[in-house]
DNA sequence: GTGTTTTACTGAACGGTGTTAACCGCCGCC
DNA sequence: GGCGGCGGTTAACACCGTTCAGTAAAACAC
């Protein structure tokens, strides 16, 4: 013990060993710092999003996520420049699962017609499985979507303009009639207002969004697939 | 001047004769109290109406009232019970002024399609002229739409139940293939839609929401006026 | 090993919110 | 003329997001 590290000379191969060594626990230990830091935020995160679950967005405050990962309430601004940052990390992970439940959606239907009626029932059934994440994302701070940036803007709502793309192969949409992205305007608000209504209006419940909203996409595919 | 006034018996004319003009003063002394304190409450009123139209509902704020009417905060609540009362009194003017606009667009209107067009972009309308109020009313603090009981609720939507009406006389709803309460979700879901998307997602600006309006009452009437 | 710097974190505080409680002056009544 | 109640205010509380000075520990340098 106690064994003091010599000072060697340049090019003393000894020294060239310590001074490896010495950089690889630099380097581990620059890792497990990163690595703990992480977690931190994670466990921000996963505290944030239990609230967010839990109250809505009025439930996730600093304070609140401080006492329930056990630390001070300040802390968390090491992690993220302010609420907003957060609630924006929250919402790019919901808009994250988002894309892939109405991505799957599409995927898996045959045809422009089924595509759409498909993405439609995924979007009302992901904002009655997540009704606060849903309300953040498109009731509370809409403003995200046009937020930071116009190239980050695409990657939120490319859903929607995969929506547009299909409304465009309807015969309304080929006839120009009736464009892509007004179709796709009409489609998106049909569905957004049975959710924004389901995750809103307690007497608005999940059958009757349902019924709703196969009412909608049948009244509506019909118009769009019918010649005028 | 400081001319005694005597006790008088009962029964005494110019007693009798005093005791009612002491009554008509102190008739008229409350009667003035009422009236500024109504005046008072009408200021509140009046200034918070403003601050929401100027800031939205996060503009309404007890100071911000306080400091425009030349009050204390605290006076609100004499008024008031709490911030909420105060937000549903603001709710009731507008939904006073929305029940009005439906009901003109409905009566002007011919025959049950052309009074669900109506009506749906009156909707519309009230939505783009009166953002903030709609905000509050149906994105906000939608479960205003269900508070204080069924029969005051009832009031608040009743020109929803003037388009379910509507709804019930297409030939869908004359054929039990699509219940008036189906059809007319349906339709409220899609002009609340594209209401809380035009006053919530700057993208989405007034001429956007007039097309979309228009094409999705076209298509929705189209489908619930075509047998199947 | 020792001194220094950097990092992680905290407690106190500020200004804002809604709301409550104690106080105070004035008007109308007796 | 005294006095009660009403209208109004000031001070305070609890909570919010946020900032800042300070501290303990870890990492680094020699």
């Amino acid at each position: 013990m106690a064994r003091p590290r010599a000072r060697h000379a340049p090019g003393d191969s000894s020294a060239l060993a310590a001074s490896t060594r010495d950089a690889r626990v630099k380097a581990a230990s620059q890792a497990r710092r990163a690595r703990r830091r992480q977690q931190l935020r994670e466990s921000i995160m996963t505290a944030a999003q239990e609230l967010l679950g839990e109250g809505g967005a009025e439930a996730v405050t600093m304070r609140a996520i401080a006492e329930r990962i056990g630390y001070s309430a300040t802390t968390i601004y090491l992690h993220f420049e302010d609420r907003d940052a957060l609630l924006f990390a929250l919402l790019d992970e919901a808009f994250a699962e988002f894309r892939a439940v109405l991505g799957t959606a599409a995927e898996e239907a045959e045809g422009a017609a089924a595509g759409i009626r498909a993405m439609g029932r995924a979007y009302v059934r992901f904002a009655l499985e997540h009704p606060a994440q849903y309300r953040l994302m498109f009731v509370q701070r809409p403003d995200y979507l046009l937020a930071h940036g116009p190239e980050e803007t695409g990657a939120r709502i490319e859903s929607l303009g995969a929506l547009a793309a299909l409304a465009g192969e309807s015969p309304a949409g080929r006839a120009g009639r009736s464009d892509g992205t007004l179709a796709a305007d009409v489609l998106w608000a049909a569905v957004h207002g049975i959710a924004a209504l389901a995750t809103g209006v307690a007497m608005f419940d999940r059958a009757r969004a349902e019924r709703a909203t196969d009412e909608a996409l049948e009244l509506l595919i019909k118009g769009l697939w019918t010649a005028e």
